[in-house]
DNA sequence: GCAGATTCGCTGTAGTCGGCAACAAATCGA
DNA sequence: TCGATTTGTTGCCGACTACAGCGAATCTGC
């Protein structure tokens, strides 16, 4: 996150840069707090923030009325006013976020349409920013455009490899996109811009080592934190755990010959399996967890079986603080998520699962906007004051 | 490896660190080239050196006759004199190395040893380290010791929590080795330390994102290097790729019910179908390389089918730029590289596959001495004139 | 309600560090 | 032998944080 300061000049860039990332992902402090949580000097602390205030990014409100001896030292917060956009589309819609400086969602759009090619989204996104700019957002400063695409993204450019449920392959949405809005446009995989997301602002919060598998309709997709930083790999797909072999240790368990883990943990299974049709989230927890008939709890028990080995294995070959699970996964473990970390941990070397914490997903909808805005803000955060 | 500046101070210790470390891990050149590559001002580099050089830590040889214009720059190279030890304790025997700022091995012996317990590798180590100080290494700077443990080593405190094949558990090796000789030591798994020497010095030279794995006779073990670093998980862990539950597609495939990878691509498996008795690896890669049995084709072919479905899985969640097998790990390739690079890409992904490179180590039998040493010099390393 | 204690913001000074420019040194080519 | 080129060396400058001293704001005890 932090590149190393070589220069004198350098050194303010890394502290303005640490100051602002501490506001905005840890939420507002007062000065004196940042000091301590630095470990930078008071007059220095002084010096930054109000660099900070006068470039528009932070504000500084009131002391709090801690019940504390000595003089009050404000509070300094990210300013609403600096917002990113986070842009997720979908197979059936495109959902667009403004998002400011501090991880709050302040305005959010969904826009229906069915399997949208770049050319639409990016005509979508542009009428939308355009009608915020003009009213909702007036004013605000747009740091840049984050797009979550359910596909493979090449993390050298940002160009879509291949994203099977939107059917682009080879696809540039970020060049269209700036050209059509003047703004910097960043391109990520959904689940890890959801694992950002959840390590930042939601489950995984503070933990530096992080597995996070999302559960959805067309598949399952992860992202992987360690020491603090979104795994990309070299080409930045890392992450695919929906196309990894699954381990099925009894050959009765296993559904799709020669199939890969999302053919055997599948939501369509779980969902033929509980008799429903195009249900949501919502209602297939309603349907796995009440009087279940005895097909679904075959069926959730065998997918149970094959996810806990899954995560059994990353837990060996990663030692994660924390497993995150989203979506369909996070329904199949809620059914009793005692029994369900008890046998992850079972699956693993006794030692790698002494660290280890398993949670279901804490951000909702908002996750993959929410990631993708905070990608967008990364040139601002490495360097405030450009 | 490099931590942010925050002071002006700061800045000196990370430059100095980042020209030290560039001679220890990328060799000597010349202060010129060194200039070139930190991006740093010439006189800045002319004070770091002249630093580095009154402190002993590199020396100045005389320009390489490059047929150039201009001045010549003399050549920093790291001095033999700074040396740190490197410990292997196995089962049937210690080793112990010296290794050179730079990478060399200067000495290097092997006592042979039944099932050592940590009162005796320590004995042995101060009697070795004793002997050289008085001889070999005498006048040399010894900055520190790193112990490579087939085990699991906690990573806050160097604990080795369980070492199976040396049967120790909960043992704390660093504290009497401390008391003993003075010098710090630094705890680690062996798998993990022979990734850091193919990364620095062997087969993933200046690669990123690697993923090595190692057979030897007792089993499976891996290191992870991502985003230039040594993954090691929240209690230092990870690379437990031995223990993982093995994907095996046809049911036929599988030996041990229930087993593990290590039980299915299995050294001892392999040696039987060769109709060996304990051979060393040379033996083993002869046995299986010329006319071997319809058993041992059977044997191999089954284990490899084993093991590119896992390292397909691998490539698939961790996208490496290149993935080094040492061991009979790398026999079992080696008896045809095209055919198995081909399958392992064939279970991943198209675009995890495209940047991925497969490799036998390149180190020999020091691999392990040098990953533990360099180990040992990551405090000098990281601020070279503390 | 007042005085002392405590915490913290603010200001001016000092020390450290890398960049820069000018000069000197060393090599090559003509 | 001279000019061109590259690089080490030196002194100066600008940038940055730490530090100390002072004042401001709050709490506690009497």
């Amino acid at each position: 996150m932090n590149e190393r300061a070589t220069t004198v000049e350098g050194v303010r860039r890394t502290n303005l840069a640490e100051v602002l990332r501490l506001v905005h992902h840890s939420g507002p402090r007062s000065r004196a707090v940042i000091t301590g949580e630095t470990g930078l000097n008071r007059s220095t602390v002084s010096d930054l923030v109000g660099r900070l205030v006068q470039a528009g990014l932070v504000e500084e409100h009131e002391p709090d009325p801690t019940r504390r001896v000595g003089r009050p030292s404000p509070v300094v917060a990210p300013s609403p006013g600096v917002v990113a956009i986070g842009v997720n589309p979908e197979i059936d819609a495109v959902e667009i976020g403004a998002v400011a400086l501090g991880g709050s969602v302040r305005e959010r759009v969904r826009v229906p349409v069915e399997q949208p090619d770049v050319a639409t989204v990016v005509e979508i996104v542009a009428g939308v920013v355009a009608g915020w700019r003009g009213g909702a957002l007036a004013g605000c400063r747009i740091e840049g455009i984050g797009v979550a695409v359910p596909g493979l993204v090449r993390a050298s450019d940002g160009v879509v490899r291949f994203a099977p449920h939107l059917q682009w392959r080879d696809a540039d949405i970020a060049g269209p996109l700036v050209t059509a809005l003047g703004i910097d446009v960043v391109v990520g995989n959904d689940a890890s811009l959801g694992a950002r997301a959840e390590r930042l602002f939601g489950a995984a919060r503070e933990h530096e080592d992080v597995v996070y598998l999302n559960g959805g309709a067309s598949g399952i997709g992860g992202g992987l934190i360690l020491h603090g930083q979104l795994i990309g790999g070299v080409g930045g797909y890392a992450g695919e755990w929906g196309q990894t072999a699954a381990s099925v240790a009894d050959a009765a368990d296993r559904r799709a010959d020669g199939g890969v883990l999302e053919d055997e943990v599948n939501r369509a299974r779980l969902v033929q399996a509980a008799g429903l049709v195009a249900p949501d989230d919502t209602e297939l927890r309603a349907a796995v967890a009440e009087s279940p008939s005895e097909a679904l709890t075959a069926e959730t028990a065998r997918q149970r079986r094959i996810l806990t080995a899954t995560l059994g294995n990353a837990v060996n070959v990663l030692n994660p603080a924390m497993i995150v699970l989203g979506g369909f996964l996070a329904i199949l473990r809620d059914l009793d998520p005692q029994a369900f970390d008890g046998e992850v941990r079972r699956r693993a070397l006794a030692a790698s699962a002494e660290g280890l914490e398993i949670s279901a997903a804490a951000l909702g909808a908002d996750r993959l906007l929410i990631g993708a805005a905070d990608a967008a803000f990364e040139r601002l955060l490495a360097d405030p004051l450009s």
